[in-house]
DNA sequence: AGAATTATGAAAAATTTATCACAAGCCTGA
DNA sequence: TCAGGCTTGTGATAAATTTTTCATAATTCT
């Protein structure tokens, strides 16, 4: 039994018989631009609907608050629900399980991390992003930590199929160095770092930046210092309810980009994704078609 | 050429590397649920940032505004703009990217795959599969193929913190077999198959039921073929505008699996996350916290 | 039409809220 | 280790907003 939210804007619908001339006009000035005029302070409020500031306090009185502050509250409040949208509306995801169930927790936490991630993205910067990725006279180094390594193997494994020449570097390893002596001019590093940032990782990005390397960094909210010297980074929100971090976004991200790239040259990724397939076929390590 | 309105909260990303600490701390707050906290008075604001009052202050003349009231006056208009325009925007998840663009279609789909992964569920039987994963008395093996092989790893990077008695098994290599010998009764199998199963992961997994381990299955729609000798599968939807799969549901289950089995016995996987935090900060692995 | 009732707005009082000046705290680099 | 600069919070002060009071205007009812 879900219980009707009733928002202010129904609330003063719903009392609009019950107020007087002057509070009608500021009811209807109220819902001309709902709800930013009402966020406004309560002289700008009456003088924009042409009545006395009283008339403002008495109304909002009417509509059952205590003042006016606590009618902006309200107000803020049910904004806050509406921009989280529907999606993220406390539904339960897993069916039949207990309201507090982690599956639920989780999930309610993964979606908003998504949410806010993506709203903050700028696409024309991701475009510019998979460009730089999908560039195939320019070397793909790929760069991953401790645990983020996961994630770089990922991007790795499909941009193998994709394009060629790619190089995948765990900051962990010591054998990092090796690799940077063939970085030239335009060679493009993706470098993955979240929280417990790695002092490896900026000192690679550090180098590859210094060697004039394009950096794209996949990072966290809080931005690792590599994001200083990136030309493009994305901040993924990975805060879920557990004593570690999402990676669920981050990989979003990725395979994003992943499909975004395959799309830059089809042709070619579809010539590639065959070759590769009838390498499959022969080594028999993959079931027949089912 | 639409010259980009350039909103509130692009000015605060744009200008978050000029920010201090407390200054940061307080934009993600802004940021966090946008724009309702920043039409709220200066103190609450300050206060549900845990920053003092004056910082909110300095904050917003840093971002170019004269005081917090102009702050919110353009705060407001930026609503009320906002609200005017196309209602059908909500469904889009990057702001600013065309409706088709590929972040927003490609998110469109994780999103609804979460849904429907996690709404055929059973919570009792995830439950379940948590204590069996969580059980030290058993051995626990993680498996994973030639793509699957990343989630397996992350699944192994975090519980190798939680408990002890763990192998991760990549099916793709030669060596799998030896493993096999010391499977004993009751040993846990966690393997990942999807979509191109593989015929080592079947055959592996055929060997480890034939010895008596439990077999927990994480696959896809269509299921594994080794979800016939599993004990409890859990299969995630998986597509997306994309040549591949999308694993960000896998993920997602793998990720509240560990938050799960973590919270078993809190006291004993807290004891060994600190014996790893002092380790690592022996070895300077990290940066120190900022 | 006139008295009673209710609505309205001007202005003052009360409260909350924002700004300012200053000192304590905290890194950074010598 | 200490000095210097920068960051941060505390308390005082000023500004603003909200609430209340009260006189007047509008409306209603008999």
């Amino acid at each position: 039994m879900a219980e009707a939210p009733l928002t202010i804007s129904d609330r003063i619908q719903q009392k609009l018989d019950d107020l007087t001339r002057a509070e009608r006009q500021l009811a209807h000035s109220i819902l001309e631009n709902y709800p930013a005029s009402g966020l406004g302070p309560l002289t700008a409020l009456a003088k924009d609907a042409e009545v006395s500031v009283p008339t403002v306090a008495r109304m909002v009185q009417k509509l059952g608050f205590k003042g006016y502050p606590e009618f902006q509250a309200d107000l803020r409040e049910e904004l806050r629900a509406k921009v989280k949208g529907p999606i993220a509306k406390h539904e339960t995801w897993a069916d039949g399980a207990p309201e507090g169930h982690i599956l639920n927790r989780f999930t309610d936490a993964v979606i908003d991390n998504i949410r806010h991630t993506l709203g903050q993205i700028d696409p024309q910067a991701f475009d510019t992003a998979c460009a730089l990725v999908g560039d195939t006279t320019r070397h793909l180094y790929i760069v991953g930590g401790r645990v983020t390594h996961t994630l770089a193997e990922y991007l790795f494994l499909h941009m193998q199929v994709i394009r060629p020449r790619i190089t995948h570097i765990q900051s962990t390893s010591n054998t990092w160095p090796h690799y940077l002596l063939d970085v030239t001019q335009g060679d493009v590093f993706v470098i993955y770092d979240v929280r417990r940032y790695e002092n490896n990782t900026l000192k690679l990005a550090e180098m590859a930046h210094a060697q004039g390397a394009k950096v794209i960094l996949f990072t966290d909210q809080w931005r690792s210092p590599v994001h200083q010297l990136a030309d493009i980074s994305f901040s993924s929100r990975i805060v879920v309810p557990s004593a570690w971090d999402s990676a669920a976004t981050t990989l979003l991200l990725t395979e994003t980009m992943i499909s975004a790239v395959q799309n830059l040259d089809w042709a070619k990724t579809k010539t590639r994704m065959e070759g590769l397939e009838d390498m499959f076929d022969q080594t028999k390590l993959f079931r027949k078609f089912t």
